[in-house]
DNA sequence: TAGTGGTCTAGACCACTAT
DNA sequence: TAGTGGTCTAGACCACTAG
């Protein structure tokens, strides 16, 4: 039995693909909202949120008495980032390596529960590390990851390493989560976290710490990863936010 | 003859509202659509659209059959950055301070013209020097602007400092500005930028460039700044980007 | 299973843009 | 002024969540 898509995707889906494949280059004018009825037999409201879809993503520009207008072509990376960085953790068994130095089961304490506002102290396994490319070995980035205790019987009291990844895995897999909060500040690398990342100590890094959040909204997971400042890049459009504000 | 809001937006600023000012609390639930039909005389197509307004900016969470529900109290950095990125320029001349260093008319070379993806060269005023603090003098980055020609004739040949930004207050005002790209990476402060900025040199800092589209989608204004690092972060919020992507 | 939000239709009038 | 997108109504059925 497919999941069958509703037909606002649908459309969006399409008018995507059509302007990453070139159908529509930059600066033209998609079909109007009374076309796009008639073309695939909809109300205009379902047009129209097919249009809101591929508006939200960044590709296309609407205003009103002028059309629907082509703004870039491809994907801006800040869309894949929701999947990018619940993916990045997902993949520390794939595509990337990630070579564990710290893992333990602690309890957040005082300052960290001020910090995360929480009212009553959490368990977490505490995991640090270097996570580097398959093929060459050459390290991205060195995270260290507080993964709070979710369902409380799921940790084994042996904690190792295999079992603490397969958690994380098992915690951001399944669309757990429901939203992402990132923040980014630049450093310099530490001698110690320069030997880790191959880099020269007292080169410039950035610094990014995401908080993953269940659909539920609760905290699950907290990643600070320090990059070498020629490894990462952020980009970002910002839109104005209808009307007021 | 007042501007009347759109009903949905009304809608949206009161919950906005309500919610900063803590009358829906962390956690707490919103009325249903239902509810919120019955108590203003709206449609649910205009509740929903007042609820997606106050979901865009990231206050709230909604899940079919659960509900929608407070996720944060507080306006998202994020939120008004657009805002932000467009006043920060025009504070230029009133909060903040921009003394400036180089003050030229300049035109794009072969390079530049491939970067940013231009088919014919075109002119710009370039300024740059060291925006700071109007009451402590103290120093809050280094920017570097180019602005774009834009109504060919609006440009004095007799090129000075003030006309340079008064031309730049006269592009950004006046609501010209359709959306913001900007891209964030790390990086050293060079000894000179170092002195510049009244910091140590080899330390670390964030490079911003901000590109500034017209509302017709025309790049009228680059400007690129460094910040210490202690002056900067920047912080996001990611949603699933609705079922695919 | 009751109630929530998600999708969809078929209309209507209005505000803005281009020409 | 013709045509576009923006707002809005009054319905309908469906998918999901929680008790």
């Amino acid at each position: 039995m497919q999941n069958k898509q509703a037909k606002y995707i649908e459309l969006g889906e399409l008018l995507l693909q059509q302007i990453l494949r070139g159908h529509y280059p930059l600066s033209a004018l998609l079909p109007t909202e009374k076309e796009l009825c008639a073309q695939h037999g909809i109300s205009r409201h379902t047009a129209r949120e097919g249009l809101r879809y591929i508006e939200r993503i960044g590709l296309v520009e609407r205003r009103q008495g002028a059309g629907t207008r082509v703004i870039r072509t491809n994907l801006p990376e800040q869309i894949n980032q929701f999947t990018q960085s619940v993916q990045e953790l997902l993949e520390f068994g794939q595509q990337t390596r990630f070579s564990i130095d710290v893992c333990q089961l602690l309890i957040t304490d005082k300052d960290e529960m001020s910090r995360l506002k929480f009212s009553h102290p959490r368990e977490y396994i505490y995991l640090a590390g270097v996570r580097s490319e398959v093929h060459d070995k050459k390290p991205i980035c060195y995270s260290s990851i507080q993964q709070f205790r979710y369902h409380t019987d799921l940790y084994a009291k042996d904690l190792d390493k295999k079992t603490a990844l397969k958690q994380m895995m098992h915690l951001l897999s399944s669309s757990n989560i429901g939203r992402v909060e990132q923040e980014f500040t630049a450093c310099l690398l530490t001698s110690d976290m320069a030997q880790k990342l191959n880099d020269q100590a007292h080169s410039a890094g950035m610094r990014v710490v995401r908080k993953y959040f269940s659909k539920q909204g609760e905290l699950v997971l907290l990643a600070e990863s320090i990059y070498p400042a020629h490894r990462y890049r952020y980009i970002n459009v910002l839109t104005p936010a209808s009307k007021k504000l």
